[in-house]
DNA sequence: TTTGTTTATGCAAGGATAGCAATAATTACG
DNA sequence: CGTAATTATTGCTATCCTTGCATAAACAAA
């Protein structure tokens, strides 16, 4: 026979309110319902939970024992459905994302605090890692959702474009070509440059394009990281390709950050989920205020 | 909307079994039963908890957050029930009973101990007390069944005779009637005699018996307690009109318990519970026990 | 493409449940 | 002592739910 939830429920509210009636009002059925859900659970257990007249309903010693199972039982029921309703009708919830770190720094707190307005309470745990790493977080479901590189279109990943971000070229105030308003891949000196590590997903998509244009490039300097770059550039030491994104206009004293055309590179920036899965409405919610907000502009 | 304990106890089942065609053998229904129940559940919860294909089945983000408190829900519902149904069909369970001490020294052993043949790992919980405690905790609930004298025939109370104890004379061996098969009242002094206090239920009964007869008789010496008597009697001090279960024959090396006759007087011992109310199976079961053995004598 | 496996669905039947109205049981009050 | 008031139970019916069968659809592997 099937379990009985109902009629647990229904003894909880007998037992606690001390009456049908009263327990019949607060489940919002009828106190006739009440009566049969109650037989019904004592006749499959053969077993009386509550001693009753028409004047007093009372605990019988197994029902006495029984009661706090039976609270407790009802009440984490209730408990989780009611946070299973609360996740889907309103969006409540929390959940992982990977991001890789020029966004973490920049896109992503953006999006962040404009999502905290529409679901307050929401907690967001960021897994800031690499391009690669991201990939993999998403894929082995550490993560619910990343933003990262378009990766090599894995069969069970999904990638949606978030925007694009143009390779600029970053270098000192006091640098020759620091007052141009762009400047073009012929002006560069590889000598001068400081490249990023072909560990990197940013340096392979880098590449990969500039391949398809026959330009050819690579630095001086190698290092793996976009913030380790621009700390190189700050220092002097030489100028770099890199993602917009990077850097904000303005953001470091002394840094200039100029567009770099002829042609105009640009890496895809895109929201990785796992293929044929549902994600959770809090997620959801999440990924479909960065899309919308990526339309707009 | 009523709250679908099937739906969780199916999406434990398919989530850990991984399948509905498993789980529908492991819950003994048909996979078209699950498809439905799970479906019906994520329809109430607007939510998908597993993400399937014909080949394969997932949790999804909120499914992976819920599945603990799923499984701890069935878990103790499932307990509790089978606990519940493991009282009524073999009468498992405890119980606690309130015991006059001569009966708890004496017929009570002896029950429990037939009882625990029968109903092996139930355990008995037992308040040993006066008469007049062992009426108020069965009165108040602390005791589901009471073994005691007759009370004042309160409303709530029901009284059941269990047995019938003559009152005898108790005396050591030395004593000048200790080799006579039995003594009738007259032949006792009253200067000899330790008598039970007029704060106990046995001496009210006592009283009230002895008063229909015209008999009267009170000691010197006065003590609370049968087994106190007893030690006055066996050091020597006097002789005592006790219930005849107080002492077995031949327990104590130098006393003699005789017969007391014209007339003979008895206490009844009676099981005592509440009106009206349920006893747990385990309960029950000793009470029947108690009695079908009376019958039988 | 075919095949085998697995989940989903249309449909009909059976079962369970709720509500209404009336009844029975019990207490309180006149 | 009888009557009213309150409360749980029951008979009955309509409705809703659930199940199972048969079948379809989806998917992966050969």
């Amino acid at each position: 026979m099937k379990i009985d939830f109902d009629g647990i429920q229904a003894f909880v509210a007998i037992a606690e309110l001390g009456g049908f009636s009263k327990a019949s009002e607060h489940l919002h059925v009828t106190q006739t319902a009440l009566t049969r859900r109650l037989q019904k659970l004592e006749a499959y257990l053969d077993l009386r939970l509550l001693d009753r007249t028409t004047r007093y309903v009372e605990l019988t010693a197994v029902g006495r024992e029984f009661l706090p199972q039976a609270k407790s039982i009802v009440g984490e029921v209730t408990r989780a459905v009611g946070t299973l309703k609360d996740m889907s009708s309103r969006g409540r919830g929390n959940f992982t994302i990977a991001c890789i770190p020029t966004m973490a720094s920049q896109a992503l707190p953006a999006a962040i605090r404009r999502y905290a307005l529409a679901y307050p309470g929401n907690r967001i745990r960021i897994i800031d890692a690499s391009g690669f790493e991201v990939r993999d977080a998403v894929l082995h479901g550490q993560a619910e959702i990343g933003i990262g590189l378009p990766t090599d279109r894995h069969q069970e990943l999904e990638e949606t474009q978030l925007l694009e971000d143009p390779y600029m070229f970053f270098c000192r105030e006091e640098h020759p070509l620091s007052n141009r308003d762009h400047v073009v891949w012929s002006d560069l000196h590889e000598a001068e440059l400081i490249a990023i590590s072909t560990m990197s997903a940013n340096r392979l998509a880098l590449d990969a394009q500039l391949e398809k244009h026959g330009i050819n490039l690579s630095g001086r300097y190698e290092v793996r990281h976009l913030s380790t770059a621009i700390g190189l550039v700050a220092a002097g030491v030489g100028a770099a390709i890199l993602p917009s994104s990077t850097l904000e206009v303005g953001a470091r004293p002394g840094l200039r950050r100029i567009p770099l055309k002829g042609p105009t590179i640009k890496r895809k920036i895109v929201v990785i989920r796992r293929r044929n899965t549902t994600l959770s409405p809090a997620a959801d919610a999440f990924v479909r205020l960065l899309l919308r907000r990526n339309d707009e502009q």
